[in-house]
DNA sequence: TTGTAAGCGTTATCAA
DNA sequence: TTGATAACGCTTACAA
């Protein structure tokens, strides 16, 4: 069971191993017709280059790194599809690390993984795409990066991203559309970037629509469906209560409904509710939710992809954006008619 | 940034490269003061070997391949999760690839991987647990796997597992425990091995309790909301309607729940609703869903650490089995006193 | 346009 | 118990 090795691609193909080589990484001056000889010879014996030889001999690994810690486990699970998708359509295998723990651990921990299995490049997912320390060892070792929806420090190196702010604007708007005029908000949780963003697409949907803003409409929340219950809670038992809530997450966007039914409001007739972020709960609900669906797998994709094929993306345009859908389905209507 | 390497270590303790690597591998024949030395020296100089090498000059490579394709996003991530939890702790690393396609693609898709990037033994996570072209070239290759949660052929490798039955009978029993005499039971997708097992352990307990079985109560599903929600309409529509419906995943156990609130009934007052598989989604509705935990986590890092240390567990006894876990929320209480 | 030879950083062989 | 030295399969100078 001994492994064919470019040795034999070489000899069946009559030319020198160099030449195989060179073929294999597509390096000019090698004569059409020699180079169809090899590619030949590679077809017959099914040869497939070894990596741990090309690691240890050149300056590329075939292996992208993927650095993650601990979100849900489904975004995990996205972004690990997304680039696992990328990775394959060019013969490159994506390595899995978790950073986590203290702080002041990041470097180190890092370090030593660089030194132990060289990548051509890291996948950054959040929230490790934020954590200086990991940052900097990848900068003073020159090992190419993307990250995957930063929340800050957006001149350290490329990275893919969608438009929060513009999505909540949307949604906002397709409220408005709907003919909403008493909008609540549920904010997220005051840590995470997208909170900030979601919040402030949703007063500008309602400032360019001449909206005034009630200040007790807006109500804390943290990303979780307890939080979202008790805004809801909250909202709900307003004087003048409102006729659409738009939680900026799904997860808490679940907990507004459940208040609601607990209300006897019917959803969507007696109050909308919409969420953010197209999680699987969000059709596990009935209705089912009307969200914003962000293109995760997308997202991880292109990070991989712009690793693999720097060359792809201008010089200069080192980031992208992705688009981000509203998916309408049955949890927002027109206000009753008061 | 010229990296440190075992020639640096062995300068540094003033012994071969040789003893180095004894030592590294902790091979027999290498005096104690000798050993202390060299491990000396590798810590002042934070030597970490080169992951690359040693797979090219040695029958190891510190690497565990982790094939899946395409669950659920979340249970993706929480086998990522656990597997590479067990890789870190003993110096290995997580290779994530995708086994997609055609069935006949299969073979070669992993024998095209096995030849790139040797690895020390690979997790299957289902569906690709279950596909024999796979294990077939796995076999004839003589690279270790452990297969997660297999669907049949039992006699093909080590796996790790849970007693879906047990947890399915256990459920019941507490069901009846509550004074539940009229159960429903929605059953998941016909070709899922988990279906039959849980539909085993379900009427197992019946039998058990003496408590009659009427088949109007079984209905069919597909482990997906609106195949719960379906049942649950055909269920609580019945003349006499079970008292307590136990859907085989959670997510049907939602959809349950929904079709419950949509008829004016309240969980678990007038009804009681119960899961499995302690999804995100048990934890996001209201009343909080009671559950059977899986230990998907756990049964990934088992496997994983299977592979890194066969010795650990004993020859015969090639298999695990991990303990579910029985959650207790609030979707279930005692009948409506009729 | 092609080939020869020297590494890359380990482990394995075999002798000391 | 130790240590030279030869692989491992490839890429990278450097020649031809």
């Amino acid at each position: 069971m001994t492994s064919i090795t470019i040795t034999d691609v070489a000899e069946r193909a009559g030319v020198s191993i160099k030449t195989v080589s060179r073929v294999l990484n597509s390096e000019p001056n090698v004569r059409e017709d020699t180079r169809a000889k090899v590619l030949g010879a590679v077809k017959v014996l099914n040869y497939r280059p070894n990596y741990a030889a090309r690691a240890l001999a050149g300056s590329r690994s075939y292996l992208i790194g993927l650095y993650y810690d601990n979100p849900s486990p489904s975004y995990v699970g996205e972004v690990q599809y997304g680039a696992v998708k990328a990775c394959r359509e060019t013969g490159h295998h994506l390595l899995v690390e978790q950073i986590d723990g203290e702080k002041d651990t990041w470097r180190t921990q890092v370090e030593s993984l660089l030194r132990q299995v060289k990548v051509d490049g890291v996948v950054l997912s959040p929230p490790v795409c934020d954590r200086s320390p990991v940052l900097d060892v990848l900068e003073e070792q020159k090992i190419p990066f993307v990250r995957i929806a930063p929340a800050g420090d957006w001149d350290r190196g490329p990275y893919v991203y969608m438009d929060d702010k513009r999505a909540a604007r949307d949604m906002t708007a397709y409220l408005l559309s709907l003919g909403h005029r008493r909008i609540g908000f549920v904010k997220g949780h005051p840590e995470h970037a997208a909170t900030q963003a979601r919040l402030a697409g949703f007063t500008q949907a309602l400032t360019e629509a001449g909206v005034p803003l009630d200040p007790a409409y807006v109500q804390g929340g943290a990303f979780t469906f307890r939080s979202g219950f008790g805004a809801a809670e909250r909202l709900l038992n307003l004087p003048l209560p409102p006729t659409a809530i738009f939680a900026s997450n799904d997860e808490m966007a679940v907990g507004v409904m459940a208040v609601a039914n607990r209300m006897q409001l019917n959803v969507p007739r007696d109050v909308s509710v919409v969420g953010f972020d197209d999680a699987p709960i969000a059709q596990s609900v009935w209705p089912q939710l009307t969200t914003v669906r962000q293109p995760v797998v997308e997202m991880a994709e292109a990070a991989a992809a712009m690793l693999i094929q720097p060359r792809a993306s201008p010089p200069g345009t080192r980031s992208r954006m992705l688009e981000f859908a509203l998916i309408v389905r049955g949890s927002a209507a027109p206000p009753p008619l008061a």
